[in-house]
DNA sequence: CCAGAAAATGATATCGATACCTTGACATCG
DNA sequence: CGATGTCAAGGTATCGATATCATTTTCTGG
């Protein structure tokens, strides 16, 4: 209101006049430099902030060639059918925010799609979800720049990619369920999916070591009506010998309870259901859903992390998060 | 592999070079100006592609003192026990990148922590939920940056807000509910939100207009087990006298659902219950919540066209837009 | 008290696109 | 046929921070 519309910011230049310094000095000042003298700096430090002056990014970005950015991509293009809150949830985001924001980076989201239509200048690539059959991670690899994954390592790939004990994850669902002395067991996701693929193969191994069966697989989208439709196909094909079943996400798992309610089953003393993700909608759904609970927050940290350490020219290695069973009645 | 890394880029200066004119030509030529003609454009273009020539962005953005990028700031920082998920889904963003994307605009991500402890070069800002008492939106009206804001209208604020007609979200939900023959009804929600303040007004308002009467009501957080704890409370000090809730979002509402059958009580039967979202697990919650439906995706292309005119110096209006009941089973 | 090392500071050029102001070429008109 | 107008294209300066190399000041030990 009685503050003026400043019409041109003052720069390094106008502080350094104002302080009897040279402009290099108040950037190296502002920017923390060791090579300036403490009162020096402190000096500067305090006349900047007395003169409103504001750091002008586009001017550094040109001069030291980075932008200190990094693109975040979601592999989907958000529709109205496939919103793009599926299947990764913003915690993730929140973690990588909180890792860029205190190495002063800036996040910069996109989809696939708008990304690659006009890659805006960035250091680095997130990318969440790798998509089926890799194709994403090839488009991007493709323009040389650091690129971290979330998703499932796969040989042969040179980027670095973070995710969950995807194995793991399938393997603890499947002691659990054997623990039960389920014995007729079906998997509910896409494999086309990396990530599915080893959930499946993590729980289908440990099924064997366990000396259960897995009896059959539907492959299914991340949704409750798929996972319904799914399970559907599956208990009429096995008919009703399925006595328990591990999901790719929550999502399927509600829906495939809704299935075996629907085929006049109980949940769970005659088929038992495990979900993947523990979403918020987990705990409080009827039967409250056991699930593999990954740490998004945490996971979107390491992202970030890595990929930092890659534009500095660090090596970064791929990691794997640990999961874990979250037991509820399902 | 095969491809040498480039050490530095082409500039327009050396495009020039190649296509025998000056660099400022090549400069129209690329963005598409009619100041060039149209042979000339596309030699240029032609030999800027062959070339290999990338565009600096950083270079434009300091000549021009824009970013053409636009700040997209969450209200609350993301913790363990508050995801950033909650209540803003992503569906909006999704709606928000879109419509940036198709100005080439570039979209950078941060929560109110984030972006206050360190403002990007931005040319607008787009505030997801206007926080209690405004204080999110007064810090960032400081900024003397294009404002719009996801929320709800408040008088004598200077910036623009986007955001659903609440009030007749509320109203809708009363009419429902009268319809069905209920008269003591409660409100559950926190009205320091300036959006769920405007659900219950509206709500209570037709409430009278149709002969019934609002019980109570109280605040709580968008959550499931808030909702819970909040309808206990009010069912106790109400001695079961209640035979309708609205919800300010679907959490809330399914946690009430859980209380009010913790309660002995029949859902739809005793007591009816309408969300407020339409999220996800609504539909496929049991009962199948009934819910005011929100259109996220479009709010946030809304929201971008706002943020977009206001920064080309256009005047824009703050705009409401429709919400819909979506009856389901409770 | 001074040589020499170390620390602090400065002058200058530069990153690459583009706004501003011209100039040149050609057409149109009285 | 000269004058005026229109369109296409170019020269130059500039946005503001910072790398590089040079220079001055400060500090240390003998």
């Amino acid at each position: 209101m009685s503050k003026p519309k400043q019409t041109g910011n003052l720069t390094m230049a106008d502080v350094a006049r104002l302080a009897g310094v040279s402009p290099i000095t108040v950037s190296r000042a502002l920017s923390g430099s060791s090579a300036v003298r403490k009162d020096t700096r402190d000096k500067i430090v305090e006349i900047a902030e007395k003169a409103g002056y504001r750091f002008n990014q586009a001017a550094s970005n040109l001069r030291r060639q980075r932008s200190s950015t990094i693109a975040v991509v979601v592999e989907m293009t958000p529709t109205s059918v496939r919103p793009m809150s599926e299947p990764y949830p913003l915690a993730l985001l929140g973690g990588i925010i909180q890792e860029l924001s205190s190495a002063n980076f800036t996040l910069s989201l996109s989809t696939m799609a708008t990304f690659t239509s006009g890659p805006a200048a960035v250091d680095g690539i997130i990318l969440l979800g790798q998509g089926m059959h890799n194709d994403a991670v090839a488009d991007l690899e493709r323009l040389g720049l650091p690129l971290v994954v979330w998703g499932a390592p796969r040989p042969g790939s040179k980027h670095v990619v973070v995710g969950s004990r995807n194995r793991d994850g399938g393997a603890l669902a499947a002691d659990r369920l054997t623990q039960l002395g389920r014995r007729r067991l079906v998997f509910l996701g896409d494999t086309e999916h990396a990530e599915v693929a080893d959930r499946l193969e993590g729980f289908s191994t440990r099924l064997q070591e366990n000396g259960a069966h897995l009896l059959g697989m539907k492959a299914c989208e991340f949704s409750f009506v798929a996972g319904h439709d799914a399970m559907q196909e599956l208990l009429e094909l096995h008919d009703s010998q399925i006595d328990g079943v591990l999901a790719a996400n929550d999502a399927i798992a509600m829906g495939a309870i809704r299935a075996i309610a629907e085929a006049g089953l109980k949940i769970p003393r005659d088929v038992s259901v495990i979900g993947f993700d523990d979403s918020q909608s987990a705990s409080f759904f009827v039967p409250p859903l056991t699930t593999i609970r990954q740490h998004w927050t945490e996971g979107g940290r390491l992202l970030a992390r890595k990929a930092l350490a890659a534009i500095q020219g660090e090596h970064a290695e791929s990691e794997e998060m640990p999961v874990e069973l979250v037991i509820r009645e399902s």
